[in-house]
DNA sequence: TCGAATGTACGATAACCATCGAACATACAA
DNA sequence: TTGTATGTTCGATGGTTATCGTACATTCGA
């Protein structure tokens, strides 16, 4: 559990995780959507785009929010496809009870 | 929001937070209680017996737990006594919705 | 009042982390 | 097939953190 708050405890992190969720619901506004990204589609490149990090370093974060379990990438020919995994996020409000 | 995971995200640190928790509501059983606390005070004290680290540690944990606003340290004579502030506790259940 | 217990403040240190750029690998389009 | 876009890996670097011991302040009991 440690673990997984501290996935979420770097701002950009839990920004990135953030957008991840909303672009994968659907509830980012029109105008973000068309600045930041491609719907769920592209999170990597459209990261980098918004969130003002090097490539790199949104790799790093990805691959810490995986590691955690929060999130799960699947690669699509040049781009990932991230989405967010309910199950983790349920543990984590299982926890704070 | 991201302060508050960083404070959560130190194993030990969580362990304390929780032990803070479960000695305020008294879900703690008997003989961990025996061991490990007495109730919600001396919650510093016995804090540094059961979770093997030296005072200093323990205090500046609590001092980032306070930080984040997740708990509230109030003196009573030569010891603390700590409790769980439950509206941050609901801010970060309606944060994961 | 004196000494023990409790908690805090400080400085040191080792470990960890965020970030970058560069070099690389892969995929696709021209 | 060649170039461009996309992601990954690596090493460097500066910043932050966890932890300790020591020294200090406060409280309380003998």
């Amino acid at each position: 559990m440690a673990k997984i708050f501290k996935a979420l405890s770097n701002e950009k992190r839990l920004q990135l995780f953030k957008n991840i969720y909303e672009w994968q619901v659907g509830e980012m506004k029109p105008e973000e959507t068309l600045q930041c990204c491609d719907g769920i589609k592209k999170t990597f490149t459209k990261a980098c785009g918004c969130m003002d990090l090097s490539r790199s370093t949104v790799s790093h974060h990805l691959k810490e929010l995986q590691n955690a379990g929060l999130i799960t990438c699947i690669r699509e020919g040049q781009t990932l496809v991230c989405k967010v995994n309910q199950d983790v996020i349920d543990a984590v409000k299982t926890f704070i009870d």
